[in-house]
DNA sequence: TCATTAAATTGTT
DNA sequence: AACAATTTAATGA
């Protein structure tokens, strides 16, 4: 995707809108360009936004006192997020870094706020969201104990597939595989290992810096 | 457009 | 964690 109006006919909260609730978004949305490893924004800056990738990926990310990272996910192009924030924080309580060069949708808290006011839609959308999101970070618990890393692996890619928080048809990822290993929570060798062993499968095809999915149903299942 | 170089990423130990 | 090999991106003729 390349424009805010595409990312708005993609995204399942706008299907609710009427043609002027979609004009008085699209006017009070800005759209701005974050360059391979920029922060998109920082732990502890005011909430301003709800936030919509257009093109590219980001990562939410924590750093503990003692200066150690841990990477909780990645939101692909036609993602949405913050409004956790945006709904009971004053502050942010992530960072948000840019994987790759990405395009984002910043929309303003008042616009968000009205939405929220406004549109039954809209409300629906976020509870499907805010639930999706912890399904998925539930199953994730669930997998670091059950499963194998063959597997972890597998299921973290699949969820930066998600049809629900990402609609956009996606085929491939742009991503490292060490940044792999950040989102799975296994090493960038045995997410090496892991991906070989999954291409082998028929599953994905590994690409230099980039995967490409091949069989995302079996990507959710395996292990 | 092509060749060279630097940087990023991968595959292996 | 370290290393070599590979791929891409950037640079300039």
């Amino acid at each position: 995707m390349d424009s805010l109006a595409e990312l708005l006919r993609a995204s399942l909260w706008t299907r609710s809108l009427t043609r002027a609730q979609l004009d008085r978004v699209e006017a009070e949305t800005v759209v701005r360009d974050f360059p391979a490893g920029a922060y998109v924004c920082r732990k502890g800056e005011p909430v301003e936004h709800w936030i919509g990738v257009v093109d590219g990926l980001v990562k939410m990310t924590s750093v503990n006192s003692q200066g150690k990272t841990t990477t909780f996910t990645g939101v692909t192009s036609g993602g949405w997020f913050g409004e956790g924030s945006l709904l009971k924080d004053p502050t942010r309580r992530y960072d948000i870094e840019a994987l790759r060069s990405s395009r984002m949708a910043l929309m303003p808290r008042a616009t968000f706020q009205w939405l929220l006011d406004t549109d039954i839609g809209f409300n629906r959308f976020l509870l499907m969201q805010l639930n999706e999101r912890l399904s998925q970070f539930i199953a994730m618990v669930e997998y670091e104990r059950l499963l194998g890393p063959d597997a972890r692996v597998a299921r973290s890619l699949a969820a930066l597939f998600n049809p629900l928080l990402y609609p956009e048809q996606a085929t491939h990822v742009q991503i490292s595989q060490e940044e792999v290993g950040y989102l799975s929570g296994v090493s960038r060798q045995r997410v090496n290992q892991a991906l070989q062993v999954l291409e082998k499968a028929g599953l994905l095809k590994v690409d230099y810096g980039r995967i490409r999915i091949v069989d995302l149903a079996g990507l959710r299942a395996f292990g």
